[in-house]
DNA sequence: AATATTTGTTCGTTTTTGGAACTATGGTAA
DNA sequence: TTACCATAGTTCCAAAAACGAACAAATATT
């Protein structure tokens, strides 16, 4: 993990060149003391996540780029499956996809569904159990 | 800044359940303690940028993503439907991603819901029926 | 209702950062 | 060359933060 800090450190040198930024310049950007600039350039020390951010919206470049992690930027497809899909396979979920399905044929269901959703916790798990209950019971009969 | 705290703290969430994993397996695969899982999700406290790079690798999700830096929500849909969805014209709305956020959390609502899938479509009328019955009586009392 | 699993919180300890002051390097002009 | 100035690297200490263990609370399962 060695090889991350030196990336980052060399890129925030990078782009604060880009910048023509003393690392003062930068220091007083961030209102921190430069110091603390010089030790993460030289790879003495790491900006906290949140500095991070801040360094990230300063050079506007993004974060992955930043540390040096832009290899996985890969296509949105698989971003956006990783985001809003269940997880396991590189396709949707099936389980998912035919949830899906069934709420697209059945809205009123889907409707019903988003209420529940807007019902305080508590309620929500008593919907939950109750639920359970019913479809145990159908499984059964 | 307290707001990508937030974010930080509800996406490692999201995504270990995403997985379907418990904070003592995310915390086995990063060799780290539970309580500081814990403590990220509960946003007690935040992991170094070492560990935020492995949580990005484990998850396979860019960091920007997992600080709440992402381009918006509305926009990554955007982008997903014209490349992916049109074609079929399928409606992928809000709404439906919040019920997929929904089930992603409740795993086990989302087990049983499949179970109702499964049902003969009789009972599941029955189901349906008697969900909406519940969700009337939870709303107004 | 009782048990087991999962999650949240508190505490003391250890690690790490951040800042001040000092040192080192590089360029420029006399 | 030497003196000077701006910039960058390093050392030391204080302060902040994360970490892990143990305990407490909440949630799910039977």
């Amino acid at each position: 993990m060695r090889l991350m800090e030196q990336k980052l450190a060399e890129n925030i040198k990078y782009f604060r060149k880009l910048q023509n930024w003393t690392q003062q310049d930068l220091a007083k950007h961030l209102q921190i003391s430069r110091s603390v600039v010089a030790k993460w350039e030289s790879g003495t020390s790491v900006p906290d996540v949140k500095t991070l951010i801040l360094l990230s919206k300063t050079f506007q470049v993004s974060i992955d780029h930043l540390v040096g992690m832009n290899t996985s930027r890969a296509d949105l497809l698989k971003e956006f499956q990783k985001m809003y899909m269940s997880a396991d396979q590189r396709q949707w979920d099936p389980d998912m996809m035919e949830i899906f399905d069934y709420l697209v044929k059945h809205p009123r269901m889907k409707e019903y569904f988003l209420e529940m959703i807007k019902l305080p916790l508590k309620k929500q798990k008593v919907v939950h159990r109750m639920f359970q209950t019913i479809i145990d019971e159908m499984e059964r009969t």
